[in-house]
DNA sequence: TTTATGTATTTTGTATACAAACGGAGCGAC
DNA sequence: GTCGCTCCGTTTGTATACAAAATACATAAA
């Protein structure tokens, strides 16, 4: 009997020190472990990681080109702070480049891409539903992610990708209020019914008002902690 | 009697190494001296530019973060080589992103950033008239970088650069021919029509507009040096 | 008490040394 | 001839050593 249900063939990828060392380091900032502002201690993350300063500051100089931290000569990384303005700059860029997002997909992308975004976006209702906020915030991530990558521009995928990482950890304070994660909500309907119908000027004008509004929900909170 | 005249100063600034070869080997990417698809020496770039292998090789993972090259692990970096879909890519997202940055910049610019991009447009146009190409190449392009720093999007200005830097060798083949370079600077006419009037809707249109055309003036040239 | 100056300690930048992986050349089996 | 193997020179990846710079600290002068 043959193996009809064998599982996909997944290409063997050689991982260097370099790469592994960017995802756990990008992984730390994103997720909080190390705060925005704060110096990066290369004697201790070295150590943690059981790698040499080698591979970690090729790693550091891979992050500062996304914009993760920044390195003053000298004087050590840090972990970027974000500014009001920026995080502003970040959201209204990300706002127009997923308008085209979702403008192309609408255009190029396959049947079974849209099905799948649909999909995730049912399983995002039922976490809704449940108030399920972690798990629900990671696939709205996802599903930003892929919309961008049905587009058929892998350029503007990795933009998109690189713009949401560097948005990822003060994204997630937006949801906060109740009131605020169900507009959200709505407006990804919104969205799940252009993409449905391949409206792409519907989908293309409501991903720009969604993140529009996301701007408004996190500067909100953002204005409290601000420096 | 004091010194009214003394020259204004200026911050020292520090420039690593690693600085120093970003600069260099993007310059040589950029300039054509290093051919995309070819593979980068790394002993022979240390040795010629002077330096070890520690900056030099932070100075790869750099440009391959913003897309110049690329490193395939234990196998060495070589200097990318755009397909006709990228570059389609790079050009679909440029024209996008200053259609945003005309838009902006028509809100937000002051009266001197405006005035110094018509002057820009001035200097071209005598440029064009004497047909003297290098220079005008290299106005256009900060014409546009200019534009997109005078939206006031700290981000945006950025990402413009980086497509840019990508796109430069590709640009400039796009106005060999006489009649396409022609089309260029009447829709770069148009442009400072649209700038000095402030006009975001007219000026985004014809950003997006020149950009579009400016994909049609390249693919007609890479088409034929394609792989 | 504050400010300046010199010194020690830590941190960062760069070079180099070594180990591991790759890529051919040559050789033999089929 | 083609395939597969082994060996060897070369290139790449990583660790470490050393130099240069910045920071912290202590002491002395105002």
């Amino acid at each position: 009997m043959p193996d009809n249900h064998r599982t996909p063939i997944q290409t063997i990828q050689k991982r260097s020190l370099h790469d592994q060392a960017v995802e756990q380091i990008r992984d730390l900032i994103i997720e909080g472990h190390l705060e925005p502002g704060h110096r990066i201690d290369e004697a201790a993350l070295t150590t943690e990681l059981g790698i040499s300063r080698t591979p970690f500051r090729e790693a550091l100089r891979t992050l500062a080109a996304e914009g993760l931290i920044e390195i003053r000569p000298s004087r050590g990384s840090r972990v970027r702070k974000l500014s009001t303005e920026e995080v502003h700059g970040l959201l209204e860029l990300q706002a127009h480049l997923e308008s085209l997002a979702g403008r192309l997909a609408c255009e190029r992308a396959t049947d079974a891409e849209i099905a799948g975004l649909l999909d995730l976006h049912d399983r995002m209702i039922v976490l809704y539903e449940a108030r399920d906020r972690l798990p629900y915030y990671k696939l709205n991530q996802e599903f930003h992610t892929r919309l961008a990558e049905a587009a058929g521009n892998s350029v503007l995928a990795e933009t998109q990708r690189s713009l949401q990482a560097r948005l990822k950890r003060i994204r997630f304070i937006g949801n906060r209020r109740p009131d605020f994660w169900s507009a959200a909500v709505h407006e990804h309907a919104e969205m799940a019914e252009a993409l449905r119908a391949r409206d792409g000027s519907r989908l293309a004008e409501t991903m720009e008002r969604h993140l529009k509004n996301t701007w408004d929900r996190v500067r909100n909170v953002i204005s409290s902690e601000d420096r």
